[in-house]
DNA sequence: CAGTGGATCGTCT
DNA sequence: GACGATCCACTGG
């Protein structure tokens, strides 16, 4: 279990970054309960020239500001007023590129999970969604501007994933965005049953 | 199954 | 004052 480097996150090539983040181990650690799980779906926001990213238009708020900053650091942000939605920031600083972690499949901690989650049991809404996924591991927005290193971190396990096993397809959510909508920038591992949205058929 | 509507509040206009 | 990068429960077929 290696954490990713900051350099990992500091690149300019967002949508390599949103597809080499699939497989890796996302991993919180808060008060003592550890808890994780296997990325298995991604989304990525393309900054200020992307109608569907809060960046968009060089957008810069103090919601929006941690975007604009190094790589390597949380962008979390409360959607709908009930969830709480983890992206991690790429590029290096000015370039305010994100993903957005939309799935894991959960591998450690699973009863610390089922307790914040106000499950009795097992089943597959356990990371799955983005709502779901950052309450299953404890995120929130008190914990965006935290550096991927510490509380919240990620880490390559040795995990190894062909690009033929990753699927591509337009964003989930993002009807708002316009043409942009339609962009290829969600990816998923294929036949995960842990992936959000629809089934897809076979 | 598909479709619909409610929950709930920070953020920006 | 409007609206979400969502989720779940509930409806009807």
């Amino acid at each position: 279990m290696r954490k990713l480097p900051g350099s990992f996150f500091q690149g300019n090539d967002l949508l390599l970054i949103a597809r080499k983040l699939i497989g890796k181990v996302l991993m919180t650690e808060f008060d003592g309960l550890v808890a994780g799980g296997r990325i298995v779906e991604t989304e990525a926001y393309y900054g200020i020239i992307d109608r569907a990213s809060h960046a968009y238009n060089n957008r810069r708020t103090s919601r929006t500001e941690v975007m604009f900053g190094d790589g390597g650091i949380a962008y979390v942000y409360l959607c709908y007023g009930i969830h709480h939605l983890f992206n991690v920031v790429t590029n290096k600083e000015g370039h305010p590129h994100a993903v957005l972690i939309r799935a894991i499949e959960p591998l450690t901690g699973i009863p610390v999970m089922l307790e914040r989650l106000r499950k009795e049991k097992f089943d597959l809404s356990i990371g799955r969604g983005p709502g779901n996924l950052s309450k299953a591991l404890g995120i929130t927005k008190m914990h965006t501007g935290h550096r991927l290193q510490e509380q919240i971190s990620i880490c390559d396990d040795g995990f190894r994933v062909a690009d033929s096993a990753i699927g591509v397809s337009a964003r989930i959510g993002v009807d708002y965005a316009g043409e942009d909508a339609a962009l290829p920038y969600r990816f998923y591992l294929k036949g995960n049953a842990h992936v959000s949205g629809p089934r897809i058929k076979t």
